[in-house]
DNA sequence: GCCAACGTTGGC
DNA sequence: GCCAACGTTGGC
């Protein structure tokens, strides 16, 4: 199994969002570098659920993909922003996952607090500039921000 | 293939 | 709201 961080708006679809609805499309990912790591998505991964343009910034819960890489259906919906052009049903140019979720954290392990973990040090979360929306994520910084929000290790291992 | 201009992301 | 950082576009 991987681990991985997915960025979202909560003003537009926050962790809550996705207790509501229970499963959900991530479309709309149009950078190649985070569709690339979409499509390595296996079922039964892994995903930080983290919260970007938000106060404070940081990850809010955990979810799980439950359908690995599919076509994006947004790119051929001509009246979507997401619509592109120079994609084509025959060869797909970007791709999504569904994911559901798994622990809501008592509260959110903010970005600052990330930037305090060693395990995170690598990441290209934590470095400046970074606006990769889909990244992997080490099983160390996986499990370092669990136990930072507060979570029992072995009861989230036993839920995955 | 270079690179300036532009649009977007996202922390602050 | 500001603005630094980054990716993409398009003229040449």
């Amino acid at each position: 199994m991987r681990f991985w961080l997915l960025k979202s708006e909560p003003d537009v679809f926050g962790f809550a969002d996705l207790v509501r609805v229970g499963r959900e499309p991530w479309n709309g990912v149009r950078n190649y570098q985070a569709r690339n790591f979409l499509r390595e998505m296996r079922e039964g991964d892994l995903c930080l659920f983290y919260h970007s343009n938000a106060r404070p910034a940081g990850v809010a819960g955990v979810a799980r993909v439950c359908r690995a890489a599919y076509a994006d259906d947004l790119q051929f919906k001509p009246d979507s922003k997401y619509f592109d052009p120079k994609s084509s049903v025959d060869a797909p140019r970007w791709s999504m996952v569904d994911v559901e979720p798994l622990i809501a954290f008592p509260q959110v392990v903010s970005l600052d607090a990330l930037r305090g973990m060693a395990e995170w040090e690598a990441s290209a979360l934590t470095r400046r500039g970074s606006r990769l929306s889909v990244l992997p994520v080490e099983p160390e910084a996986f499990w370092a921000t669990l136990d930072a929000a507060g979570l029992s290790l072995d009861e989230v291992a036993g839920l995955s």
